[in-house]
DNA sequence: TCTTGACCTTCCCATGATGGGAAGGACTAT
DNA sequence: ATAGTCCTTCCCATCATGGGAAGGTCAAGA
């Protein structure tokens, strides 16, 4: 099958299996005599699991080492886990890292009246000199 | 004061404040004879409201609304709250997503043994054939 | 006065993951 | 044969930030 239809089933853009290919996350496939990349149905396979590392968040290095982890019949599945644990954490951090932003926000919104008047705290907190404060 | 100690008191580096300058945030500061930029303490007082915004995650391009509903002062406190709850939607959303995506793969850890022995459930999961579903 | 070191300037490049689009060749159905 | 849809490679853009080179400037000390 030609890219098209492998992008068409397994969800990964045409432009995104090409760039895959070209940083070495998955493997050229054959070409036919007038270079179209040729796929075979293990290919989509092999795609639709980065599809699935991507959606959960992991990014391509780390779909790298998974994917290498998949295709290791003897792998051990701590080494799995403990990759999934180590992201399950980076996740829930930058989640809990949103949702600080959000309640600060919304803690200052709640004081600003919101009609046509122009005070409101959220510009005033925004213009306030800042004691010295740690970036994330 | 030159550029370095307006990062300095800012908390805003030399890099991004030019960068600011180029992209139209901030207005251009006079110069020396040297083209040194110099900065008076308004300046700095504006690029901490700009650290301020961004540390709460709004975008160069809320940020430069925000200054402009800032420095409008018959501004009405209705369109700076909307401005902030519409963007505290978008933060509680990407961190709902980012919780899913944790739990998703917490669960699928959780039937993972992690010992020496290759059978794990995520890598499973990842590599089965998905019924289709949408991307958010 | 000269030197040194810390500052400043502009310019280019890199990141991560993705998309847009141009120019040109290949294939398919009418 | 012709149109329309696919494919190819190549370059550019995004978003916000940092790294670093090459070269000019300034202040302090010998």
């Amino acid at each position: 099958m030609n890219i098209g239809e492998a992008a068409t089933r397994s969800g990964v853009s045409a432009k995104m299996i090409r760039y895959y290919e070209s940083i070495g996350l998955i493997t050229a496939p054959a070409r036919t005599a007038a270079q179209y990349r040729v796929y075979a149905a293990d290919d989509v396979h092999t795609l639709r699991f980065v599809r699935r590392s991507r959606d959960l968040g992991f990014s391509l290095e780390e779909t790298r080492e998974l994917l290498a982890l998949w295709r290791d019949k003897s792998r051990a599945s701590a080494d799995v886990k403990n990759l999934a644990m180590a992201h399950v954490r980076e996740l829930e951090e930058k989640a809990a890292e949103l949702k600080a932003m959000a309640d600060t926000l919304r803690h200052l919104a709640t004081h600003c009246h919101g009609d046509h008047r122009p005070d409101c705290p959220i510009l005033a907190d925004f213009a306030a000199t800042p004691t010295v404060q740690a970036k994330a």
